[in-house]
DNA sequence: ATGATGATTAACT
DNA sequence: GTTAATCATCATG
């Protein structure tokens, strides 16, 4: 189920930008923070439509978040993509995102750069059109798992996972403690 | 029909 | 450190 050092690349009219997935977030069914954790609803019903469909989202009213579906058709779950190493279309992510830097470290940055939104819920990211996973290598360096992110419900579940000492990642784990964003510390974990 | 909520980000003080 | 932005979704009446 690890998606980190696989790579995430969208095709667009616009032309074509990539990057190394380096963090990632589980929800599962039987977690409270999952969105399909009380069932399918119209929002969710493509974390139940099978591995590897896209299930994007927009979160706060301002932002697509992407997750990849992991679990087989009917189990509700997804992985969060939560921050990617920059690694092609780099000026086409620079004027999406409108800055410099901080392209990809962040779920709502990457989506941004990458030019992901709501049409693309539901995409087959097998399949190889427009948006798309491709394996790569394994990742190098160890994988890190901490606490989640900006939830209020299972907050104590370890199903974040980053490579260690990553640069492009939205919170590094030992600032993630300091700020209280984490119950635990984090976590080494074997490299597969 | 209506009201509360949130897997975030950027811009403030 | 704090907060506004901004809206689809979902639970409730």
């Amino acid at each position: 189920m690890d998606l980190l050092g696989c790579v995430l690349i969208q095709d667009s009219p616009e032309g074509t930008a990539s990057g190394l997935i380096v963090e990632t977030e589980a929800y599962r069914p039987e977690d409270p923070a999952c969105h399909a954790y009380r069932g399918p609803t119209m929002r969710n019903r493509t974390m139940f439509g099978g591995p590897g469909l896209a299930y994007v989202y927009l979160s706060y009213g301002v932002h697509n978040l992407l997750n990849v579906v992991c679990e087989r058709e009917g189990v509700g779950s997804a992985v969060l993509i939560r921050a990617l190493r920059p690694l092609g279309g780099l000026e086409l992510m620079r004027r999406r995102r409108g800055r410099e830097s901080a392209l990809c470290n962040g779920p709502g940055k990457l989506t941004q750069a990458l030019g992901i939104d709501l049409s693309h819920d539901g995409h087959d990211l097998l399949s190889g059109g427009g948006l798309a996973i491709s394996p790569g290598g394994p990742p190098e360096g160890e994988i890190v798992a901490t606490t989640r992110i900006g939830i209020t419900r299972g907050t104590e579940l370890p199903w974040r996972y980053l490579i260690l000492g990553e640069e492009n990642v939205s919170v590094p784990p030992g600032l993630a403690v300091e700020r209280g964003l984490h119950r635990s510390g984090w976590t080494l974990r074997s490299p597969l």
